[in-house]
DNA sequence: TCGAAGTATGCGAACGTTTGCATCGTAGCC
DNA sequence: GGCTACGATGCAAACGTTCGCATACTTCGA
């Protein structure tokens, strides 16, 4: 192995000044410093992490937490924080909590004193995860609590967008399917929409309660939304929408004819179910480098305590929004 | 920050002792460990993962290499081996290549020195990854390569189970709609095809070209597939399958009347989308997960270099296969 | 020409842990 | 009862880096 020493000998110059020349290349005479540089590739010399660590106290590493790595809003996510990350030359620790509070909250614990920063994605249990964290700087995803930083979406934009979309195609009754209760970002998407429909005297939303945010959760909700009188519903999220339409589909019930569907995220199993979903596009892979380059921010200490304004959200529509059945077909009422 | 020192003081013990009633239970009296433990957890002790990593020149971290977290695949397998390895008390640096090649060795590279092993998945390098390794242990998935482990899945088995399902309904000439060309996955998958082929005197494969494991790739494939005069396809994976469907839809051809189709995977979007594909199942979360029990193995040196046997698939019918149409109906020859 | 100011580099301690070796005490054996 | 052997614990070095401080050398002004 390689290690300061070695090229300090080599290259004629003391252990501190290797450190420098590749630590703070200003400090050390620009031939001196080539030098150094020099031999140190030649040598194939990498700094010994743990080393740098221990003495510096950064470890060059962060930390990313999310609830399910298998759920594609959260693996774009991922996709885009390591991959910025890695353009700030930084490590990254995946953790995934399996939406489990008590994992999270060890997870954290556990990643806190061996990382710069950490992200949390969703967090299950914000408080006493960000109680966990030590002194150690995070930024929140989906999610605002404290004084912590945070990386936030449109949801007032982007349901006004739907609202719009919706009212145009002539819905006056619009469902909204929600996600888990304990989800902050559930309630800002419901309270967006509220919101939204405030603004008109003649469009009315159906709050439909706690849901998994998975395609099951759709399926639950069904029949429900169909019997409640809306024309459209919004849901939590993609995988949602789609297990409305699956069940929908099995009652014979046919998306967008019957029940006009839009969904939230973008993620890509919206293109490809069918019907291709209308949905709420998030940049997802942006809130993962957002994420990256605030925490970086946060670490260097050149922390602008500013925040990132909410990250824009667009409407896509695809084939599962169309005008409302010209006569509404009879229905059972609950 | 509590370290050794305090809890030797606090328990009044040398900070060997304590280091060892925590790492090597064993070589300290029974008495003198529980006075430590409780100490240790009563102050909230931490080890220094820097500090034990330099001394001991462990890390207690693994390395997953991925082409794309994006990617159903690769997202089930990264969260499978993340719960192993925390199960195993080890943490994981995830890093996405992009697809890209350069990126994989670098990664490799950066990687290597800082973790005690690495998973390598479906690597598109592999040559030039291994070297990057140093004489870090590896364990390779979706592809076998020198003396490292690997672990695969047994693609002899379940195309065999695909190949008699399909000649069960009738089936007698059937397509294999191909993966990158540099995918160690796709050579096995065509040849376990041919393979199983041989086995019957009445069944032909026709192998079509090296297509993206993406949705695109299917829709690229399609014209090709149906003009073959194949009355069915297997694809190399649920994505290809997807663009296939999708194509074939847009051309007004139906998935399963006119052409049966086999993904590979089950990812879950095989289920997501209509018709729900007849696919070949691999526990994807399994392969991680013996991935890192694997890899576990070879870093303690417990290493049995018993290679673990390919991982079962399991074929699973759902809509998306039937038989043949009772007359083919005329197809332009290419 | 001398001193001050500044710049480039070297010296050595420190980070918190692990571990080889030394030490101490005690039990077992003859 | 003395000697051996072994188990439990302490001491101190070492891992490779960073960084405060000291030192040597250069430059400039008076």
């Amino acid at each position: 192995m390689v290690t300061v020493h070695d090229v300090a000998r080599v290259a004629g110059v003391s252990i501190s000044t290797v450190s420098r020349a590749l630590a703070t290349p200003e400090r050390v005479a620009a031939p001196t410093r080539e030098r150094v540089t020099t031999v140190a590739r030649e040598l194939g010399y990498r700094p010994n992490r743990a080393a740098s660590v221990l003495r510096a106290g950064r470890s060059g590493a962060l930390g990313l937490v999310v609830p399910d790595l298998a759920n594609p809003y959260f693996a774009s996510v991922a996709k885009g924080a390591q991959a910025r990350a890695r353009e700030h030359g930084l490590g990254l620790f995946v953790v995934d909590t399996d939406e489990d509070a008590d994992l999270e909250v060890d997870a954290v614990a556990g990643l806190a004193p061996q990382t710069d920063g950490l992200l949390l994605c969703s967090p299950r249990a914000v408080d006493r995860t960000v109680g966990a964290l030590g002194a150690r700087p995070a930024v929140l995803v989906n999610q605002e609590a404290d004084g912590l930083p945070s990386i936030v979406v449109d949801h007032r934009g982007g349901m006004l967008g739907a609202l719009e979309h919706l009212r145009a195609l002539g819905h006056r009754r619009v469902a909204y399917v929600g996600g888990p209760a304990s989800s902050w970002s559930d309630a800002r998407r419901r309270a967006a929409l509220h919101e939204a429909a405030a603004r008109f005297d003649d469009v009315e939303v159906v709050p439909l309660g706690a849901y998994r945010p998975q395609v099951e959760g759709g399926r639950s909700a069904a029949d429900l939304v169909y019997a409640s009188g809306a024309t459209a519903a919004v849901t939590f999220n993609d995988l949602v929408a789609v297990g409305l339409v699956e069940r929908l589909a099995a009652r014979g019930l046919d998306v967008p004819r019957d029940l006009s569907v839009v969904g939230c995220d973008d993620s890509y199993v919206a293109a490809l179910v069918s019907p291709p979903l209308t949905t709420l596009r998030t940049d997802l892979r942006n809130v993962g480098r957002t994420g990256v380059d605030r925490l970086v921010a946060l670490v260097g200490a050149r922390g602008d305590g500013s925040d990132v304004p909410p990250l824009a959200v667009e409407l896509v529509v695809r084939d599962s929004t169309a005008p409302p059945p010209a006569r509404p077909a009879a229905r059972p009422t609950v």
